[in-house]
DNA sequence: TTGTGTTTTACGACCTCC
DNA sequence: GGAGGTCGTAAAACACAA
């Protein structure tokens, strides 16, 4: 059920490394996260041994496998290896703060004043969500793609190319794995409802996740599917 | 418009791992 | 104990038919 449980965090992973908060473009005014304790990033204290636990062995065929453009000059991120599943790092060329997709979606609204949860939770910050840009879910996305599970360094380099919190990046991904896990539930309902209707043999029981912990590398199977989903 | 269904952020509860 | 995982859910944002 848990990914990692075959799988070994590494020290360093525990560190509170780098929870610098990026304000975004909104104002998160009373914003609960715990940006308190910022611990020193210390970033000496990165392990050049530092091995990334979510490897996907396979190809993506919009990630460059090639690790050759690494948008970081910083020692400590050039020292690391390529990142897992070919290593591509994405280039930030937006660091430019340009957003080159204009908002399809809504300007920057006004702050909305604190939602009063039902059942008498309350919302700890004064939206009670923004919407990401098209650029931010798509850098997301991308590497999503290339990774069902960020490393710690390279969430410390999107919240940094995106204006986002780490936080923010850690619940992304919590989420897309969560939207993967439901389509792939969908696909296998409607694959199991077609070949009851047809008599087909069962071979699609290869693309279920019901018996694929969501580990890394265990969607790989059904990567190719969700590559089709387009943002 | 408006009603309704879906998607997207964000969180709490609970879990495992170190 | 703290980190990050899943799961379930709230509510805003969005899409779209009527």
């Amino acid at each position: 059920m848990y990914p990692n449980s075959q799988s070994v965090r590494h020290p360093a992973q525990t560190l509170t490394l780098n929870s610098q908060y990026f304000p975004p473009a909104y104002d998160f005014t009373g914003f609960q996260h715990h940006v308190s304790g910022l611990v020193d990033p210390s970033a000496s204290a990165w392990n050049p041994v530092y091995t990334p636990r979510e490897e996907f062995p396979f190809g993506f065929p919009g990630s460059s496998p090639s690790g050759g453009q690494v948008g970081f000059t910083s020692p400590e991120l050039s020292s690391a290896p390529p990142a897992a599943g070919g290593g591509s790092l994405t280039p930030y060329s937006f660091l430019s703060g340009q957003d080159p997709f204009p908002c399809r979606r809504r300007p920057p609204e006004p702050l909305r004043h604190t939602v009063s949860a039902s059942g008498g939770k309350t919302r700890t910050k004064d939206k009670y969500r923004v919407v990401y840009t098209d650029h931010q879910r798509q850098e997301l996305e991308k590497e999503f793609q290339c990774n069902r599970y960020i490393t710690m360094r390279r969430k410390s380099e999107l919240s940094m190319a995106l204006s986002l919190s780490e936080r923010q990046v850690k619940i992304w991904f919590q989420n897309r794995r969560a939207k993967e896990r439901k389509m792939n539930k969908k696909r296998l309902q409607q694959s199991q409802q077609a070949s009851t209707t047809t008599p087909t043999p069962p071979v699609l029981s290869l693309h279920t996740d019901a018996h694929l912990p969501s580990s890394p590398g265990a969607s790989s199977l059904m990567l190719t599917d969700i590559k089709s989903e387009e943002y």
